[in-house]
RNA sequence: GCGCCUGUAGCUCAGGGGAUAGAGCAUCGGACUUCUAAUCCGAGUGCCGCAGGUUCGAUUCCUGCCAGGCGCGCCA
């Protein structure tokens, strides 16, 4: 524990030890210790910390705020952190401390390095994150991209937090958007040789299509001569097979990978469907009707139950995802977290009554619904028809803005809000791109190091150091918000709002800026310059770091 | 009709039961003989969608309404 949550729950002590001298002493009396909560104030006039403990017990206590505040104060025992105590406005009670504990801000940093901000909270369990899992059938789109990169760094942020995550992709590759897609594939092969063969009217039409036929041609030309059903089948297992290595690229080139790419098809082989139907009959939640079988979902609070065995006696999608998350909670995962896109929300009471129905606590599944991405070009939005095959894929995006741009682009907005990615803004490398702004105090920061080392000035341990030299305005600021980054870190992770990071980053980057405006390194006396350049580097650390949840890189030039 | 998300500065969006609601962009004015000016400093803007309720205190929580987006298949 380190920085503000080590301070805040320092002095909830003090306070809670006044609190009780004044009970001990019969001044105040209280059914229980309430919980102490410290903030530190949007006004820096108000302290360093700021405690409501007087407003709160306010009324349990029977006296009114500052008179309750005043008694408070008058009983905190002396300790060496709080310089001094102030009671303001209605009843806050704000604590200055002298500046020892920023500077032992720079000796954690020096010391975990870039484990930074890393906590147990999550005691290790294990935590199962399936995002992006796209058809097989097309290019990946924004809103995949969106996921991917939300979804990675959710997975960073939640092993930080002490939980131990495996990531997945859901390959959707069996069912009848594949059949169409080998149709797709076998139609385009055919038309190599005969321009006028038919193409299916439902099929896929965008050029990958034939690109992946014309592959196909070459590799195995001897297919034409099979009949219909076996070409269009090896179409299909052969295609979709090519997708998932591209799809599988892409986002590497993005810079996700996942622990395991899972195919559908092998819930069908294993019989997994069959087994969850039956775990489900045995649990009383399956019924017949309409020459259907369904799934009570009703009695966890679904809008309706649905078909897991149609009429004609095949599976729904509904069946296999069941079976799926199934096998996730088999294998020992005891939180399952799906990000879905904003077309899946009505999908959220039918899964987490699955998880119920097959006797496991209905937060075992945590499902996230990322908004909808409008892309934007010189102000206007661009359009996209995925029928006519014109949309921008994740690799289109890449090229046209870069994958760091990319990735900040879909971070720095919460999941929850519909974004509005500026290509324009995004494709720029000037100042007014947030993602330049931030790498930018990184490479500043490395060029001082390197000058530093060049000039033989040697970067020393923050113990070695006057680090009490360190009493400007910028550079306080700036130890403060490094000791911000545990506290955000784990809220990004709990309430999974990895664009905290994103702001955070670009929080700290505004504030190194400004100290390197304001306060010089190199050029000052030795013990000035060597304390400066601990704080610098320590700078340097946590921007690594913050970067690094973000998966987006932290250069030494530009 | 029902469900989910959103509504905060001219634009894009943060924030959040408390003290004077923030950032970036845009606009205007300053700062480079000194570690990268992709930077910094300064200036203005707000019925926090509307109406009730809870509270010592609501922009934040609750309810209703209005507006925008999306979804409500024996499709995936």
């Amino acid at each position: 524990m380190s920085g503000f949550t080590k301070q805040k729950q320092q002095l909830a002590e003090i306070i809670e030890s006044a609190l009780q001298v004044l009970i001990d002493q019969k001044q105040l009396e209280l059914d229980s210790m309430p919980e102490i909560n410290l903030e530190v104030p949007r006004e820096k006039a108000h302290g360093d910390f700021a405690s409501n403990v007087a407003l709160v017990l306010a009324k349990p206590a029977k006296k009114n705020p500052r008179q309750l505040a005043e008694l408070i104060v008058a009983s905190l025992p002396e300790h060496p952190v709080i310089d001094k105590v102030e009671i303001a406005g209605p009843g806050f009670i704000n604590f200055y401390l002298t500046n020892q504990w920023l500077y032992d801000v720079l000796l954690t940093i020096e010391q975990e390095q870039l484990a930074y901000g890393a906590n147990s909270f999550g005691n290790g369990e294990r935590v199962l994150l399936e995002f992006v899992s796209a058809n097989p059938v097309g290019p990946m789109n924004v809103v995949n991209a969106r996921a991917a990169a939300i979804g990675d760094t959710l997975a960073k942020l939640l092993a930080a937090a002490g939980y131990s995550v495996a990531t997945e992709y859901y390959v959707n590759d069996a069912g009848v958007q594949t059949e169409v897609f080998g149709r797709s594939l076998e139609a385009r092969l055919q038309q190599l040789a005969n321009p006028d063969y038919p193409f299916p009217e439902d099929g896929y039409p965008g050029a990958y299509v034939s690109e992946l036929a014309e592959r196909l041609k070459a590799e195995k030309p001897e297919l034409l001569n099979q009949d219909y059903a076996e070409r269009v089948e090896f179409c299909r297992i052969w295609g979709i097979d090519q997708m998932v290595e591209w799809q599988k690229q892409d986002l590497a080139d993005f810079g996700v990978t996942f622990d395991r790419w899972f195919r559908e098809r092998d819930l069908h082989e294993a019989g997994a469907l069959e087994d969850i139907i039956e775990r489900l009959t045995e649990r009383g939640y399956m019924y017949e009707k309409d020459g259907a079988f369904w799934f009570r979902s009703t009695v966890f609070g679904d809008d309706k139950d649905r078909v897991i065995i149609k009429q004609d006696g095949t599976y729904t999608y509904v069946t296999a995802d069941i079976a799926y998350h199934y096998d996730k909670l088999k294998r020992g995962f005891t939180k399952l977290i799906d990000l879905f896109g904003p077309d899946h929300h009505g999908y959220i009471a039918r899964m987490k009554a699955a998880v119920q129905a097959l006797g496991y606590p209905e937060d075992a599944l945590e499902i996230m619904i990322l908004q909808y991405v409008a892309l934007l070009r010189d102000g206007e939005q661009v359009k996209m028809s995925k029928r006519a095959g014109e949309f921008i894929t994740l690799q289109d995006l890449m090229e046209e803005v870069g994958r760091d741009a990319a990735r900040y682009f879909f971070l720095m907005r919460s999941p929850d809000s519909h974004l509005d990615f500026d290509l324009t803004l995004a494709a720029e490398q000037s100042n007014e791109n947030p993602v330049y702004y931030i790498q930018y105090a990184h490479a500043r920061i490395c060029s001082i190091l390197q000058q530093a080392k060049e000039q033989g000035v040697t970067l020393k341990q923050a113990k070695e150091v006057s680090l009490d030299l360190l009493v400007q305005e910028q550079e306080l600021d700036l130890i403060k918000k490094m000791a911000e980054l545990p506290e955000e870190l784990l809220m990004a992770a709990t309430q999974r709002e990895p664009h905290r990071m994103a702001r955070y980053a670009l929080d700290l980057a505004s504030q190194f800026h400004s100290f390197y405006t304001h306060c010089h390194v190199l050029s000052e006396a030795d013990e000035l310059r060597d304390a400066r350049l601990v704080l610098t580097n320590c700078v340097k650390i946590v921007l690594q770091r913050t970067l690094g949840l973000l998966g987006i890189s932290a250069p030494e030039r530009m």
